[in-house]
DNA sequence: CCTATTCGTTTCACTGTACGGAACAAGAAA
DNA sequence: TTTCTTGTTCCGTACAGTGAAACGAATAGG
């Protein structure tokens, strides 16, 4: 995991990472690499392997939320014939885990395996369902400035995502790159917890109020389609 | 990986296929479980976890082979307007790694993740260039008859592949299903071995015979371009 | 040019971990 | 009932994997 999270690193550095000892990194590095779950990107410098890729790959069938998206996020795609995503909290960052993209020329572009901070932009959506002390550790005192949109300080963060919280969904407009426009929905596992967000990413010039209210009916009720088929249901 | 090739399996089961003893077995299982990297399916059985998704989700971006080829079996996906799949050996079957669809209305649907059979098919443009002795190991004595257009006796299949071989790329006309017309070229890295191929899959009824050849054209044009981006050029 | 660090790699004696085998409870089938 | 299965736990011991230190080879600094 210390290799996925910090790749084209030495032993040393991923002894640091982990607290292992350099010895100990070193052979564990030697052996994940003879059994193919991580490869060397150069003279010591260490990525994920095919292994990995095979076994991940396979996960994403045997997953749950992976296998019941997949048609939803289609659906919904081709409904607001913009670019869909699928989002999970890893770490303290949002990781985009599907995506469904519209065949019109000019669309925004998704990539899986992206990952972005949780405190700008539609991941909020994300963010503001986790528990507080999470929140507390993701959000930096002083937020960087991307765009002229991007909330300054801490304290916007905070009360933006109460109210997302209360509205049950979030908007971002070009708060993490301008011309951009973008619209999140929680996903709620049986527990209640959110286990993932969907996004619809369109550029700006295209989304006036109107369309923007329809994005938002659609894709909550998307992401609730996609909640009630991972078993959850809608109580407090 | 005992566990992505059987999910659903118990203890003992995965306890017999990988000839680890029962308690052996068990602990690895209930710190995998601890770990994220499998989880329950039901009371006592199992099938891989989030940790395994997020990994390989990375490995994904980590991999070259996935990150060069997307582009071009987009590109290629646009150009003959069918589906197109990217396929690796895994074990002693051929898995989808990554796929392109078309937004035509009909096309032949395609999954990430789904496993076939090498000796069948466009599958075999990935056998052909195997080990001889890995050859012998898969293609069955009695090959089942899938469709009416399958091989027949294992000698076939073999003559099958020495003829890809000699073209460089494979045609299946419904061998594996019926109305289903395949082609797949073989993609080679720095050794000359084949790592990947690339298939484009379409209904039968559309694909007349200089269509074919047109697909064959572009298709193996594209398995060598992603071939010389991953290192590999062209000599004996 | 010579230290001083840094890196990855290897050695070695030791110890604490993870091992196998057997026993256990709880079901399911005979 | 008995006799198979399951999954789970216990326990004494062997040995695998450990940490610390040393090593050679780079790179950086003065």
């Amino acid at each position: 995991m210390a290799v996925a999270r910090k790749p084209n690193a030495g032993v040393t550095e991923l002894a640091k990472k982990t607290g292992l000892t350099k010895s100990r990194a070193y052979r564990l590095l030697h052996t994940m690499e003879q059994r193919r779950i991580i490869k060397r990107t150069s003279e010591s410098t260490y990525g994920l392997g095919e292994a990995m890729l095979v076994l991940g790959i396979t996960a994403s069938t045997q997953t749950d939320v992976i296998r019941l998206a997949t048609p939803i996020l289609e659906e919904l795609c081709q409904r607001v014939n913009e670019t869909v995503q699928l989002r999970i909290v890893d770490g303290v960052e949002a990781l985009c885990i599907a995506k469904a993209e519209p065949s019109r020329d000019l669309r925004v572009h998704a990539n899986v395996g992206r990952r972005r901070p949780l405190y700008a932009g539609s991941p909020k959506c994300l963010l503001a369902f986790q528990p507080q002390e999470f929140i507390d550790r993701c959000v930096p005192l002083k937020p960087p400035a991307l765009t002229a949109h991007t909330p300054k300080t801490r304290v916007a963060i905070l009360e933006e995502l109460t109210r997302i919280r209360r509205q049950g969904y979030c908007v971002s407009r070009g708060e993490v790159s301008d011309h951009q426009v973008s619209c999140a929905a929680p996903v709620f596992a049986l527990d209640n917890s959110v286990v993932a967000s969907i996004h619809v990413v369109a550029p700006a010039f295209r989304i006036r109020d109107s369309e923007l209210e329809h994005i938002i009916r659609i894709s909550t009720s998307a992401a609730e389609r996609l909640s009630k088929s991972l078993g959850w249901s809608e109580d407090a």
